[in-house]
DNA sequence: TTCATAAAGGATAATTTTATCCTTTATGAA
DNA sequence: TTCATAAAGGATAAAATTATCCTTTATGAA
């Protein structure tokens, strides 16, 4: 569906945009052992994040992450952009090389509304919104301990 | 989404079943052909589909893959679930180890959607039934020539 | 200015998925 | 029975994804 790499980085991101009102800034260990993620690679996946101005970072001593207001207000379908990109959005659910309804495979007209959907719930969905539900204490975004 | 090993096999299938009334038997290269999959992988891809009794295959000369009447009548789903399994359907899109209503993440209720409609797709829809679209011209599974 | 700190960046490794090649087994016609 | 044929099976290889480690760069407090 969306990559491992990917769905780190919503989690990450998400966490990191739950404590925006605290005002601090977040280490790379403390948002990969919140998200139950590794922790080098989630350093990467913060790196493009970063890049890809989804939030924000600082070098040095009392450096690390942090969420800017504007970056709350985006959807989530940009983080997804960041780093597996648009395809899965558009892709054929059987593989042709290009989804098209002038060419289309047999299961076009029944996985499109799937992807369809996908692309709305990631689209019409806020980092902030999904910050908020977890502060509100609705969601999780970290593992039930088991 | 569902892998391209799988991607190969539903057109595959399709491709047998849309030879079914001709009541002749395919091999492996003419399949991989029309698909625009690669043989030696394809061949590995029937070996489980067979193995799954999702088509029927037939060593020797006078061999090949066919399918029949009742194979028809499964649903997509089934050979989605004898290549990749079933977690697709059942996976948290933020990647937690559980999707669960007690214990949801943030996007639980958008991605459940979604998701669901890719199952209803898979489910809802036979073999048999875009075997027939092909045949009837209105579809394809096999790229366009560019 | 020095120094400890934290992210950025580069190199590399492990794992999974995709793909190929070659040998073995089953099948049926001649 | 022999023989050519086609799938099954086993062993690898290539590519992509996931993951780790180590060095470099930026930052700010002391
Ligand atoms: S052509 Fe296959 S999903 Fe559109
Ligand atoms: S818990 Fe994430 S989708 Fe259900």
């Amino acid at each position: 569906m969306i990559s491992k790499a990917c769905k780190y980085g919503i989690r990450a991101t998400i966490f990191v945009a739950s404590k925006q009102e605290e005002g601090i800034k977040l280490n790379i260990k403390d948002i990969a052992r919140e998200v139950d993620a590794p922790e080098a690679f989630t350093a990467k996946i913060l790196q493009v994040l970063n890049k890809n101005r989804i939030i924000t970072s600082l070098k040095g001593p009392y450096g690390g992450f942090y969420i800017e207001d504007y970056q709350l207000e985006q959807p989530v379908i940009n983080i997804v952009n960041a780093i597996d990109g648009m395809s899965v959005f558009q892709e054929c659910g059987l593989g042709l090389k290009q989804c098209s309804a002038t060419h289309p495979c047999p299961m076009h007209d029944q996985y499109k509304i799937a992807r369809d959907a996908l692309l709305d719930a990631f689209q019409n969905t806020t980092i902030g919104q999904l910050a908020e539900q977890v502060n509100e204490g609705g969601s999780y975004i970290k593992n039930l301990h088991y």
